[in-house]
DNA sequence: CAGCCGTGGGT
DNA sequence: TACCCAAGGCT
């Protein structure tokens, strides 16, 4: 018999969970511009794709430059890549405009498909962009699980699920009346109040029925990921003349379709890249990305004849380049 | 499944 | 400084 009790604790427990969870949600919610007024659901998808990985703070100018700047997916489609990207420049992962850019062209002029299930299809978005989607545009009654997400339940739980255990605890939790402001109110809540360290525990709307609440230390779920940073040295050359600065379109997957300077990892790169030029080193640039920090060694030199020279402002940058064209500039500056 | 993919802010 | 980690997805 124990058992079945505990599971009707569990979901009256649950219960209680949502009613004041998003009364929270009522009183507290940030006045983002989709809860101010109405967008549309591809409004909805470009959010909710600038803000993968993305703080609030950092990805909501990108959204609304793009979303005005492409007001329907058919918008985009007739675009370039190029010019997506250009106004994607420093928001990082950059395979995010790309693939946004295949999705237009796989609608082909139609709307958003309406359902968790067909808007998984498309490319870039995966299990928690759809349910998002899913959720917040067409009130279908599916949860999403971020990283927001995934902490509240650990939390809750007071214990350190899988991936799909998470899932599975936010689909029980879901509300599916306002599956929208429910899986909203579960991220906002992660956000401001259920933070990686230092959480509000007295502002908590759930906090009575948190086990990680009761035993006093919180922060220990979930588990930290390991995150293992190589370093490694680089070299960036940067050749000016009147008419601009030599940059040539990046491809494969690190800053796959954005232009930059010659940039080499090793020696025998960096001697290619250095062949045949003079060049002289001004300075270093350190820049880090998830994995990776670079430690890249800056050289300029004057133009060959058969060069080609570009305004930096007319091709998409990434922010690694734009440092090194700075710490140019500034030596530049320097000699004059 | 684990590693990879940007950038910026917080501690 | 070094590390964490963000409305994740792809391979």
């Amino acid at each position: 018999m124990a058992p079945s009790v505990a599971i009707a604790i569990t979901r009256h427990s649950s219960a209680v969970n949502m009613r004041a969870l998003l009364e929270w949600f009522k009183e507290n919610a940030r006045p983002l511009p989709w809860r101010i007024s109405k967008v549309t659901p591809w409004e909805s998808l470009l959010a909710e794709v600038i803000l993968q990985q993305t703080r609030m703070e950092t990805g909501l100018p990108y959204w609304e430059r793009i979303r005005a700047a492409y007001p329907t997916p058919a918008d985009l489609a007739k675009d370039s890549e190029e010019n997506l990207l250009r106004l994607w420049q420093g928001c990082g992962y950059y395979a995010r405009a790309r693939n946004l850019y295949k999705l237009a062209h796989t609608l082909d002029g139609a709307e958003l498909p309406t359902t968790y299930e067909s808007l998984l299809e498309l490319p870039g978005i995966g299990p928690y962009t759809a349910a998002a989607v899913a959720s917040m545009a067409f009130g279908e009654p599916v949860a999403c699980a971020d990283g927001n997400v995934r902490r509240v339940i650990s939390r809750l739980r007071g214990e350190h699920l899988t991936d799909s255990e998470i899932l599975r605890e936010a689909t029980t939790l879901l509300d599916h009346q306002q599956p929208g402001d429910w899986n909203q109110a579960m991220m906002e809540l992660g956000s401001l109040v259920c933070t990686p360290r230092n959480p509000s525990c007295e502002q908590c709307p759930v906090s009575p029925e948190c086990l990680a609440f009761h035993t006093g230390n919180p922060e220990q779920w979930p588990l930290r990921r390991s995150t293992k940073q190589t370093h490694i040295h680089a070299t960036a050359l940067v050749v000016s003349g009147e008419d601009g600065i030599l940059l040539k379109a990046r491809d494969g997957r690190v800053l796959g379709g954005l232009w930059g300077v010659p940039y080499a990892e090793g020696d025998a790169d960096t001697q290619t890249l250095l062949r045949g030029r003079t060049a002289e080193k001004i300075g270093k640039v350190r820049h880090d990305f998830t994995h990776k920090r670079l430690e890249i060694t800056v050289y300029s030199s004057p133009p060959e004849d058969d060069d080609i020279l570009l305004n930096p402002d007319s091709v998409p940058l990434a922010t690694l380049d734009r440092k090194v064209l700075a710490l140019h500039k500034g030596h530049q500056g320097e000699q004059s």
